[in-house]
DNA sequence: TGATGTTCACGACATTTCGTCGTAAGATTA
DNA sequence: TAATCTTACGACGAAATGTCGTGAACATCA
């Protein structure tokens, strides 16, 4: 299925809440999972409704288009659909876009007048940068 | 009872909700103003109600430390506590540390990927980039 | 086949946040 | 003093969020 091509006024990524974003961390880190593996991991002390709790995690998740669902086998397995970068650089985008007009020059500047940002962090940027 | 103010280490900055933004957006823009003119400004066919409205947000505004309130006259000047490069600074720290382990470098190395990045903003990076 | 257990979908609820509104008390001005 | 403006704050509805419970679907196995 082909990525549906944003173009024009781009559709901002959404914010995930805390337990959204403690289930994509899961699927980050590990690929895919059942929604029990997910349950084990995140309520380790697992109650009944802990399950209810994260069908319902998945279910909104994926309808944030965060998160894929195969079901081809018996239990579906669930997959993230935005890597953890695309999802951190939409969220940068909808930041900049809110507060800066859209650039991300004023927060940068600010960061360094503060020493905010480790000499590491500014080596590594400017590098990323010299490819443009 | 009164909110506790985090103190100590790291406090990140609050998100700013929309209308409260607004509030923001208008003291940034004319430095200091009294609740009246925040209420011409923002709800210009003002019922009689949006006058609380005002005070209800400048109140919150203040609690979370984004406005300084003056009332050494008669009535109060508020005005912005913090500045909106330091405000998107700010949210731009509590961004990476949520997401992406402090670092900026994975966000933009993937809106430089998606070529969200236009080549003057790119340049203009650079350029600040390099005076660390 | 029936019993048992798991998975899934979804309704329901409490809590929090946000924006708004109303009101009562205090301050200012006519 | 009366009329008006300003301030503080309680309260409410809507929305988002996290949780819980239930019933149906499905699989597995004695």
């Amino acid at each position: 299925m082909p990525k549906p091509i944003k173009k024009g006024i781009h559709m901002t990524t959404p914010r995930l809440a805390n337990a959204e974003l403690a289930v994509m961390e899961q699927l980050w880190k590990e690929g895919r999972l059942t929604a029990r593996r997910l349950r084990e991991q995140l309520y380790p002390d697992a109650t009944r409704s802990a399950h209810g709790t994260i069908q319902r995690l998945l279910q909104r998740l994926e309808d944030k288009g965060f998160v894929h669902r195969d079901g081809s086998l018996g239990t579906q397995l669930f997959s993230a659909q935005i890597s953890r970068e695309a999802y951190a650089s939409g969220r940068l985008e909808a930041l900049a876009d809110r507060i800066t007009g859209g650039s991300l020059v004023p927060m940068i500047t600010q960061l360094i007048e503060d020493e905010k940002l480790a000499p590491e962090e500014i080596e590594r940027l400017r590098t990323i940068l010299e490819e443009g």
